[in-house]
Parts: C-alpha cells; structure tokens; sequence
DNA sequence: ATGGTTATACGAAAATAGTCGTATATTCGA
DNA sequence: TCGAATATACGACTATTTTCGTATAACCAT
C-alpha cells in the first residue's frame, strides 16, 4: 500500500536514482563521481539535488555522521513501471505491444535474452 | 539523413504530436480540442506551443490561409525510438530485454498481439 | 594547533516549461 | 454594415528544474 503519490523523478533525479540502485548505498561523493563520469556536474550540484530528493521522499539518508549515507527510496521496478506506463500512453497510444515491437526492432538483443522473451510470452499465452 | 539534432520534445509538446500523428493536418482549433478532451487547458495557451514548436521545427505549417495547418515535421518512429532508446539507457542499464520484460509483465496484450512479437522475435533470430 | 581538505546547509541565479491575457485582424451572419 | 466569433501574435507571469557560490563546521595530517 502506501505511496499514492505520483513518482515522478526528474531526468536528473533518475541518473541518481541509478547510481543508488546499483550501489544500494552510496554518498554523496560517490553519487557524484558516478554522475561526473558521465557529465560536467558540480558537487553541490548533486549535493543539492540529493537534499531535494529527500525531502521529497525519493531517497532515504543516514545523516548519523558527518558524511551522510544515502539510499533509494523508491522501488527500481515500480518505478520503471510507472514511467513505462506512461510513456506507453504518450507515446505508444496506449499500445504496450508497439513499444515491444519498437523496442525490439532497433535495440538489439541476444539470442539467449530472446528465448527469456519468449518463454514469458508462452507464460502469457497460456493464461 | 539529417536531423543531427536531438529530438526531445516536452511532455506537452508529445500530446500535440499525438495528435498531428493521428491527424495528419489540423487546425490549433483541432489540436486544441483533441488536448481539451483529456485536460483542461486554454486556447491560447495549445496555440503557442505550436507556435513555439513551429520554431524548434518539430511541426511545419502552411499559414497562407488564415487559419494555419500544422502538421508534424519529426517522424513518429524515429521519435518512438529516439526516447525508447533513451529511457533504456537511464532506466534499464542499457538493457531492452530488461524494458521488454517489464512491459510485458505489468501492461497486458491480446493473445493475438504475442502472436506478432513471437512472430517477430522468429525473425530476429534467424538473423 | 592550525591550515588544507572535505562535509553539509542554504540562498538565489539561470534555464526550461507551461500558462494565459490582451491586442489586433479577419470572417461571417443577421 | 456592424457586432459576435474566431484567428494569430506576443509579452509576461508562474512554476519547476538545474546550477552553483558562499558560509560554516568537522576532520586530518603535519
């Protein structure tokens, strides 16, 4: 239950998010030089935009010690669930199987991660 | 060829593509009421996103009428794949397979819609 | 103990997105 | 022909997101 709010991450937030789901915990520092990797991004850059994110409830953080400790606080599958949906509607015109089709098309996948597809949609079928 | 440029266009500008997809041509009046529909949101306001999306070239338009036509000027599939491509990248590690799954599993699809993914999928193996 | 490094807090500018009021021109029906 | 309806142009306000400077405190190595 819970959570009746509407996730809606930001773009920025989401690369955040990224981070604390593969790490599980992280710091700011780490976060950042995740983030630094990638894109030309200030500290307090990211410092603040964590801050953000708790107060929003996007992250949780352990500010026990002088260097706080961050982790999501949001579930990874729901959340690409939800924004699934949603891009499902704007985009796909409700069509769950033209995203597939799409998906499928233009980004390639291997042939063991296929048979993964397949087995699933056998599952499906027989429901 | 061409359209270097990145293809992003806002939340609201993808519910007027909607439609300019669906349409083909239309009116800001068509538009309008086709956004009406769902959300509550004034004339003027649809006709200056068109406006504006008209500058960033996402529509094209004939205004040798005084009623201008609009129709839209970045392709619906390239568009779809271009922010698929993109929620991969910063939601899915990279992964369709991981995007592919999750659609499936939460947004269900008509037996005969598995039948063209199988169908698809047939084929992307062969390869 | 003290100066350099590293933390967080906080305010506010800059960038982006969305909203709409008002002015003005054209069209059309009574 | 005159007024209501309908069109575009345009400026400006609001809200949200992103960015970072600066202040201040804690830590650590010499």
């Amino acid at each position: 239950m819970s959570t009746i709010r509407s996730i809606k991450p930001t773009e920025s937030e989401l690369e955040i998010l990224q981070i604390l789901w593969l790490k599980g915990l992280a710091t700011v520092r780490e976060v950042h030089e995740g983030l630094a990797a990638t894109k030309d991004v200030g500290y307090t850059t990211t410092l603040k935009l964590m801050q953000i994110m708790n107060e929003k409830g996007l992250v949780k953080r352990d500010d026990s010690m002088r260097t706080h400790v961050y982790q999501a606080a949001v579930n990874k599958e729901k959340t690409q669930k939800h924004l699934l949906g949603k891009m499902i509607d704007s985009l796909f015109g409700g069509s769950p199987t033209q995203l597939v089709i799409q998906a499928l098309g233009e980004h390639k996948a291997s042939p063991a991660e296929l048979e993964k597809i397949q087995a699933l949609i056998n599952d499906l079928k027989k429901q």
